[in-house]
DNA sequence: GGTTAAGCGAGACGGTACGTCCGGTCTTCCT
DNA sequence: AGGAAGACCGGACGTACCGTCTCGCTTAACC
């Protein structure tokens, strides 16, 4: 059976709470900077042993800390039309960065992954698929739907909308803007949010 | 008058230019992480103080060293119509990023400036504000022209344009593609493929 | 009576040995620089608690390991005078202090107590103060027998005598040398070798 | 010429200073075993660095700090007779290592060369030989005078006297004695101290 | 034959110090 | 006054062991 311990102390649940809790606390007070790996395990009341036993380094505790929340809290459930599902995915995307601490979390892993390559292989899978892969559920819902344009492919609809996320949390700092949504449906759906009936009036001058 | 010298020696140009060098052989060599002012100065064979002396951080030495190239190597001449013009820029930005040298030091620019504030400023100012100022020259003409759409609006553009382009950098790490530039220009210039009318002489990169 | 067993499970002797063994060995390899609780508890494969359990401290094993041997083969059986029981006394202890591996054990032991002062006494009573007592039996027969000197008390006898021996183990490492066993017994024994009148029989050794 | 300076910030002779005195200070407080280099950072108010630049261990900044001081503390001018030579020069040994700092630092070095075989080189070559040497002179002069006694070679000598004085600190903890001091000189010297006529008397009852 | 009690291998835990790296500052002489 | 050299104080790194603490598992004696 698989569920067989393995011998010895088994690992302590608390010290992990505690080690992601101030891991992201330290973060949200200090920044990516200021973030070490001592202040972690001072912080948690850990050995640093602790920490270098489960994490390969201070960005994987972060990475663990924050990779389920952005799964869990944007949501990808059918609301009838491609326009309304990646409205709804982007409203849920850029409330969630519009957190404070969350951003500057966010902030901490993408820099990281700049610096540590084999970091940037584990954020790639452990987070930025993750979120491509929701995006693709909502396409692919609407190919089937047959309300998808087929011009942009889904990949690069993703690059765009998680590129400009992005760009809004790393290089203006202002992730959260409901007209940004609309532009962004809009210009991606083809679908102008209160204007359904002539959409592309302004297309050509 | 202004052109007066300084009393005592004067700066010296040599150790400049082997600082920045030394600094972009370095980042491209072993990555911004193994990047340290100490190894810059070894390799330049220069003091870390005449280093301390003219820029507040390693970042800010490769900020020098490649902030000027963008500026040079983007044209935003006019090429008759919004989408080719946007089309000539995009094209520009991404064979630019497709340096990998290039991209690696704007990893490092783009790193450093979530993990040091003050850094982050100085990059707004020196290198991203200046990238959107060249891009608005591109959509302050499209409205004079006429053929500027109304509803993304030109702010917007800048963060569909760069937050696409800064995320193939950053996280696929696949900045060049022709048919994202085709793409984007379709989506923001409302040019479809398919209506062969349009002049897309300039199409072939 | 005493024989009673405790209950429960009893100590395992062969983890016991394993232990001694283990640290015998690891000593000698590598020195006492290199002896560690871990590295003992790894090679007897046993779990540190074990060590713990029965001994203070990891120089309290070896000093188990080696205490008894002294003991054992260093006689003070009567050889008829005060110098030919010195000189029986003096060969043997030399002898077995030119073991490479008993003189590193004795060189960690006399370490540790310089160390650790709670080891020091353990190290006092179950080494130093049992080879006093030894070499006492000797000086009180020869005061019994009537041929003491009386002018270097027993105790300045014991301390020169282990203290050369000591100071070849610790600062020389050349415990063994046939003319400084002669010397000594001259020295405290008053046994001029240009006497032939005397009985140096035993002189040889 | 070899005054010549080398380049960059000379050493810090107050750095120097501030280290052995506070290493001496850390020995006598806590024992060897509680001395640690950042302790003695810590007191000097001195980074660890500067400590690991000059010395290869804490042992060596122990030696530096102790070992000019036998050298210099210890007279071996002439006394007139080996006897009075070794006399003046056994007392000032002991008297130099019944202070209880300076014996604490004897005994840490000694502890260290049982436990690094490379400091045990520089310990024997810094120190120990240097003893040797000094007394050396004595045993030199005595021959030259002719009151050194044949039988115990001046080697010989020095193991039992340094023996002596070394199982004292190292064994004993009561490094004085005149006594002690008293029995040497006569059986080495064989001149007992008040009674210059009949000196063997006692030697065979 | 089940209960109780301790020893045992294993290994995670909170700590402390290690020896190294580098940051940013300073002190020296030279240009 | 700038610059090369390099020592300085400081702080974090990642590692090695310390001595302690759970775990599940023997191995006995006792009921």
């Amino acid at each position: 059976m698989t569920g067989e311990r393995p011998p010895g102390r088994p690992r302590s649940e608390a010290a992990r709470r505690a080690i992601l809790v101030a891991a992201l606390e330290l973060v949200a007070e200090t920044g990516y900077g200021g973030l070490t790996i001592e202040g972690i395990a001072a912080r948690a009341g850990v050995g640093k042993q602790t920490i270098y036993r489960w994490w390969p380094s201070r960005a994987d505790v972060l990475l663990e800390a924050g990779a389920a929340k952005a799964d869990l809290l944007v949501p990808v459930a059918d609301q009838g039309s491609y326009a309304a599902d990646l409205r709804v995915f982007l409203g849920a995307s850029y409330r969630l960065a519009n957190h404070p601490q969350l951003a500057e979390l966010l902030r901490a892993l993408m820099a990281e992954a700049q610096i540590d390559a084999a970091f940037a292989g584990r954020f790639r899978v452990g987070f930025l698929e993750r979120r491509r892969d929701a995006l693709a559920i909502i396409t692919d819902r609407a190919r089937q739907r047959g309300d998808l344009p087929d011009r942009p492919a889904p990949g690069t609809v993703a690059d765009i909308v998680f590129g400009t996320l992005w760009y809004r949390i790393l290089a203006t700092h202002q992730p959260l803007d409901p007209q940004l949504v609309n532009d962004l449906v809009e210009v991606l759906a083809s679908t102008p949010p209160a204007t359904p009936a002539g959409p592309p009036a302004e297309r050509r001058s």
